[in-house]
DNA sequence: GCTAAAATACGATTTTTATCGTAAATAGCA
DNA sequence: TGCTATTTACGATAAAAATCGTATTTTAGC
């Protein structure tokens, strides 16, 4: 196992570790049932998966008792960072920025949201 | 073959679209010879992904001559909304806001982007 | 303590993706 | 024309990811 370099989830693992995010810890029936809305696949499926990536040390877990109870092990920061990076560098030429305006303009924002990015990016300019 | 739904390309996939979104046309050699530089991988392996990738589509190819041309067939526009848009529902939780501010946040941005994606800040906020 | 319901463990299989070896075709040129 | 370089075609295999069936374990409630 690799301690260093947190290998990158797989999509069936980011549909996983979006639900620990979400609710902090969850049993696989938790996670199972959610999936299930939206995903067909069997519960030993689900298991199977979250069994994995205790392997892979992307969650960790108490079983202590019968049922165990999953947590995410990597944060969902760095996660999105990881693939952001990915992102940028195989799909928008290594351009950040290229990136935001496409996110930009492609979804609706709110005017809220849009203030927080002129904030940042004031105080970016600031920096320099 | 689904007409109406282009599939997503693989990782592999997308690194040889970005050859071809660059140089606008190429032959397997040229795409393998680039992508040699940063992967260790047969010629051969190149040459199959990119006529698995002409079968599903994604690509197209002159076959006139003995050695083909190979250009994309999906445009690099919709490919990066495609991958943006799921990045933002699995990952950012439907808030593009969010992607956004992490990656100006990690990457770092010239003044001169960051200016450009002021203007479409503004832009966006008289539009409402 | 026994039993049933629910959970985990495990292994097998399927599906998808990536890789490569070899054969056949092609074209430039000696 | 025939040789050789390079290319494509094809099939087999390997590797990674996802799926599921069955067996075993656990424990709460009787």
């Amino acid at each position: 196992m690799n301690l260093l370099k947190q290998s990158k989830p797989t999509e069936s693992e980011l549909e996983i570790l979006q639900v620990l995010w979400d609710k902090k810890a969850a049993t696989v029936r938790t996670v199972h049932e959610l999936l299930a809305a939206t995903k067909d696949c069997g519960y030993t499926t689900t298991l199977k998966l979250m069994q994995i990536m205790f392997e892979k040390g992307l969650v960790s877990r108490d079983d202590s008792k019968k049922t165990h109870i999953y947590k995410a092990a990597i944060s969902q920061e760095k996660t999105q960072s990881q693939f952001l990076n990915k992102m940028i560098d195989t799909l928008f030429a290594g351009s950040s920025a290229n990136l935001v305006l496409q996110a930009l303009g492609g979804h609706t924002t709110s005017n809220e949201e849009l203030e927080k990015i002129q904030l940042l990016i004031n105080q970016l300019k600031k920096e320099k």
